[in-house]
DNA sequence: AATAAATTTTAGTTTAAGCTAAAAACAAAC
DNA sequence: GTTTGTTTTTAGCTTAAACTAAAATTTATT
């Protein structure tokens, strides 16, 4: 059994391997909120477990069972967090910081429990992908509505940010996955998008855009 | 936020001084598999931080701190058996173990609304009850089938055992919280007790049946 | 290309929770 | 009421995961 630290050093190379190409000890230390110091020693310890290469001075990458391992995690976490608003109603915002803890602590049994009962999910509450018990990851759109076009019709895929304020102002503004919506308008240097939602106007930052992705919707 | 180990070694000491009069650290390092000076260790730990008083040589008790926190904690643990059985169809033999990784991993809210879903319950899937969220303890008869008289009606109240095997070993006996049954034998010197549940004969020993609370049934 | 700045690693400490072995205190037996 | 045996505590060591400060390496600047 991996320590929690472990599982949380892991799950956090997994998440900024996503982005960014290569991951340094850095990144991560600011990720996990610890020393520098600290990461380069988890990180040699995860070397030594087979469980993530390291190349000095340069950066981290998982290995196959390193990631594997990341896949459970990220399983568990969003399995929960869509069970926790399914099943125990707690709204979008919320469901993160209690997945956050949980995640370690169920068992496997949990995990296919929960799984049934909603029904083997796809996706979690902010439309992230929920990888499946062997590992296959449900497909995304990787496109962001800050590089979306004017005058197209979108549907929202998924909120990648998981600040209870972030999400309580986005779905303030009815943006919640699988909501279909209009742009509008786009002003050009990162300026505003203006959006039709559900007949309503609303306009937005590019900033908050950036971090909304979605796919493009046959016009109606 | 208090340590794991410090949760787990105050739940030790409530549920032995639940028993045992006076625990000692021995009583309290065999509960928590751990050697009696680690367990010397954490009670004067304990005790510096005001959650118990500790006479060398002599014993532990919880303070009313300690004792508050020890109710919470068996309250997480009771919900959630209640939850996994009710809400998830665990069999009564699995939730202890599932419980006992997630009560210290829950938050508040989702105390909450576990027991919202469950209707405010007042005892477990053994019988066990489930101190109230301002430390309240709903009865339960102390009265062991051992000590019972042969030709009474009886309601089986409380398993008090946890491992798995005896919980089958039990069930498959038809004997659950809230199950009437005759006690149509026993046998002095501690021999067994012959009951009949739902019609059925069943032939127990001293043992198990020592571990089974129950009260007086009105005879139908 | 040489130096300055930033990043990453190494070295050595700290804390929590465990351990073993030895010492101290208590209980029991003669 | 000593002596013997058991229980409890003390002392000192180990491991995991953090830290700071210093050294090493890489990147950036002139």
């Amino acid at each position: 059994m991996l320590s929690q630290s472990i599982e949380d050093y892991i799950k956090a190379i997994y998440k900024l391997q996503e982005h960014n190409t290569s991951v340094t000890t850095n990144d991560l230390a600011k990720k996990m909120n610890v020393s520098a110091a600290s990461a380069t020693n988890m990180v040699k310890k995860l070397a030594e477990m087979n469980l993530a290469e390291h190349t000095s001075y340069k950066g981290v990458t998982l290995t196959e069972a390193g990631t594997k391992i990341a896949l459970e995690i990220v399983r568990h976490h969003r399995l929960l967090e869509l069970y926790l608003q399914q099943a125990l109603g707690y709204t979008w915002d919320k469901v993160h910081e209690e997945a956050e803890h949980l995640e370690h602590h169920i068992s496997e049994e949990f995990e296919d429990r929960i799984n049934d009962f909603l029904g083997n999910p796809q996706y979690d509450p902010h439309g992230a992908p929920i990888p499946s018990r062997d590992g296959t990851i449900p497909t995304i759109s990787k496109d962001s509505l800050a590089d979306a076009d004017e005058d197209n019709e979108y549907i929202m895929q998924r909120v990648e940010e998981e600040s209870p304020d972030f999400l309580r102002y986005v779905g303030g503004l009815g943006l919640f996955p699988n909501v279909r919506f209009k742009l509008i308008a786009k002003e050009p240097f990162k300026g505003p998008l203006t959006l039709r939602v559900d007949g309503d106007m609303k306009i937005i930052g590019h900033e908050t855009a950036s971090k909304l992705y979605v796919y493009r919707s046959e016009s109606a």
